[in-house]
This record gives C-alpha cells, structure tokens and sequence, in this order.
DNA sequence: GAGATAGTGCCACTGAGTGGCGTAAGCCTA
DNA sequence: TAGGCTTACGCCACTCAGTGGCACTATCTC
C-alpha cells in the first residue's frame, strides 16, 4: 500500500519535487539546445541547487535524461512480478507493457517523447537508454524463470523472446517519434505497438519455414 | 582485392602498428585491473605515444576495449553486402557471422575473450558493445532492404529477425566467456553459437502457438 | 635533396564526476 | 517548543576523459 505523495515527509516531498524540477528544465534544454552542448553547470544553475546535490539525485547527466523511460521499465517490472502467467507468454509480456504505461502520470508522454527525441540523434543517450534496456530484460528473464520455475521454455528462449518484444517496442517508438506532432499522444504510441507487435508472429512464420 | 600490409607504406604500417600495440596493452591492463580504476596516461605511457595521438586512433577509452568486437562486425557488414541471399533470410545473416568470424586473423580470439569479459562486468563497456551492435544491425537492416528492394520482408520484420540473432549471438557469448578457460577457443564459440541458434525456431514455435 | 603532406607531441582548457567536511534543514522526544 | 539527532545540502578541491591549437618531425613525391 503506497502512501499519498501529500503524506509523505516534508524531506521527501521536497526530494522529489527538485528530482522533477530536475528532469523538466533538463528535457527542456536539451531539446532547446542538444544534449551535449548544455553543461551540467547550466541544468544546476537553473534549478538551483549545486553539482554535488544533482549527483545524488541521478547517477548522470544521461540518467536525468532518460527518467521517464526508467520510470516505465520500473512500472513494467513489478507489473511482470505479479501478472498472471497462464497461457500464451509473449502475450503477457506485452500485456504487461501495456499496463506500465496506462500507469504513467499525466504529462509523461511529452517528457518521454522529449527523451525518446533526444535518445535517438544523442551516441550517449542511445547507449545508455540500451543498457538499461537490456539490464531490465536480464531481470524479466530472472524474475520470469524464477515464476515459471523449470517447467517452461529455458533461460536462452525466455530471453530470445523478450528480446524480440524489446526489438518490435523499440521499431513501435521510432515510428512514433517520427511521426508528426499532432500523433504524438499516447494512443498512438498504443497504436505503433500493436502494429510492431503483430510483425512478431510474422517473423516466427519466416523462421518456420525453410527449416 | 586488398594489398599485403608489407606492401602498405611506411606511415600506415606504423598506425596500424601502434593501433595494435595499443589494444594489447590496454586490455592487458584492463584485464590485469580494471577497466575504470586504469587511467588513459598509463596506457599511453606504457605505449609511449601522447594522449592526442591516442585519440587520432580511436574515438574513446572505450573504444579501444572493443576493437575486437567492432573487427567482427566490421568483416560481417562487408560479408552481408555481397552473400547471395538466396532462400532462408535468418540462415544467410547466421552464416554471415561465421565466416566473419572464420576471418578474424590468429589471436584475435584472445583479445576478444578479454574485451568480452571487461565488458560484461563494466557497465561504460556495455552500453558503447550494445550501442554499436544496433548501428551495425541498422546497417544490416538498410543494406538487405536494399538488396531485397522491397520484394520480401517490411522493415519492422528484417528488424526483428535481426534482432533475435543478435539476442542468440548475446547468449552464445554468455556461455563462451562464462566456461572454463580449457573451452574458451573459437570452436567453443562457434559450438555455442549454434546451440544459440538452435533456439530460435523453438522460440517461433512458442509464438505461433495460441495465435 | 627540397618541398609538400601527412602524423605526432605538447600545452592549456572544458566539463563530468567524486571525496570530504562543515552547516542547515527536517525530524523526534519530552 | 526546545533539545539533540539524523539526513541532506552546499562548497571546495581534485581526478580524469576528451578537445583545440600550434610547433615540429617524419614520410612521401618528384
């Protein structure tokens, strides 16, 4: 059971009101500017707090940028640790994803675009947002393995097939970040991953056959 | 039709040189430490040339710690372009990974091993080995489209496909550096890497079912 | 051998990230 | 509501990766 942000204590509540302070004029310089030419010094400056201060919030100048992604990834992991897992199991995995991102606040989409927008034309932030990724997916495949406890597909297939929905979610973003802006919103990001989703049977179709 | 590198003028034998000096040492340190805790200036002194000329040889500290790896790849996008693509898609892009691998010069599964195990345990190495992995697979993806000129499988579908053997190839390389040292030479790898790929229709199969 | 054309070394600089310590703000008990 | 207690913050100095500029030296070409 979660508290209300307004129970929380005063330390916390101002933790992450400068934490999202933090994150808004951060996307907004970056994507005013771009991601490298803005200095941390500027972000900090804004916001009003010291250096010191911004790295005990984030680990690094990438992390602020890419908070709204973790934010899903973190919702899609506990999400995935309770989900029912009768049935078809690349159907709940993108089920789950679905849930994860019905549970993201209000205004999220715009920050996530902003982040998505930047991740793409930014080297760092591509290899970051990748690594994250691919932790998150080292940790479904754990947590999964552990639910199905033997009985069902091994380690290498579990991984196999959530990296194949980690490949349709991320061909889903591009076609949405690529879009123009008035289908931004996140029923189309809804709309671009039930499309890239349905490719995956597809692709299984094509392995299949031949063999 | 390449030339020998004997018949390479004087200046270019000798990049080539410090540029394979370079590497050597500097996974030797690596591996001997560690990544973060080895600073540029010692492996630049230990090669004795200056740090400006380290970075004329490659982009990042990074860098230098996959050169391995972007060797493979590199060997693979030139063997993608030309391969007959007759018959099973999947098939052909595997087998492209063999004989990219079949023309790494003697040692370099040494090296690779190293940068392999560096990079699995030093999160920076990580996230440039899986940012370079997606360009080289975006590559491969623009070259087949190209090549197939839109007779077969959409964009989305030669994503994916690709994806999932990098996914295989990512849990071969798991196994391999994961053995004991006795079963760490180039036929381990390859044996691994078909096991890996065995896997693949199976994950199909799971998808198709319960369509 | 002389002039053109690289590549190299050196130096100063920016900017990210860290350690340490003093201080202030929120917290808890009486 | 005053006291100590805990936790976070600011400040300072520092390391280290990476860059720009310029003088210098080695290689190539004729």
């Amino acid at each position: 059971m979660q508290k209300n942000p307004e129970e929380l204590p005063l330390r916390e509540r101002k933790k992450l009101r400068t934490r999202q302070a933090l994150v808004d004029t951060a996307l907004e310089l970056f994507t005013a500017r771009d991601f490298t030419s803005v200095t941390l010094d500027e972000i900090v400056d804004a916001v009003e707090i010291s250096k010191r201060t911004f790295f005990r919030t984030f680990t690094s100048k990438e992390d602020v940028a890419l908070a709204p992604e973790k934010e899903l990834w973190a919702a899609y992991l506990t999400d995935i640790g309770t989900r029912p897992l009768t049935g078809h199991l690349l159907g709940a995995c993108e089920d789950a994803l679905f849930t994860a991102l019905e549970q993201m606040t209000d205004g999220w989409e715009r920050r996530f675009l902003a982040s998505r927008s930047l991740a793409d034309r930014t080297p760092a932030l591509t290899a970051h947002s990748l690594r994250h990724c691919s932790e998150v997916s080292a940790n479904v495949v754990r947590i999964l393995a552990d639910r199905l406890a033997g009985q069902s597909p091994g380690h290498t297939e579990l991984r196999l097939l959530l990296d194949l929905m980690l490949a349709a979610w991320h061909c889903a973003l591009e076609a949405w970040t690529s879009s123009d802006a008035a289908q931004q919103d996140r029923a189309a990001l809804v709309r671009h991953m039930h499309e890239a989703f349905a490719a995956i049977p597809t692709v299984a179709a094509l392995v299949a056959q031949d063999r």
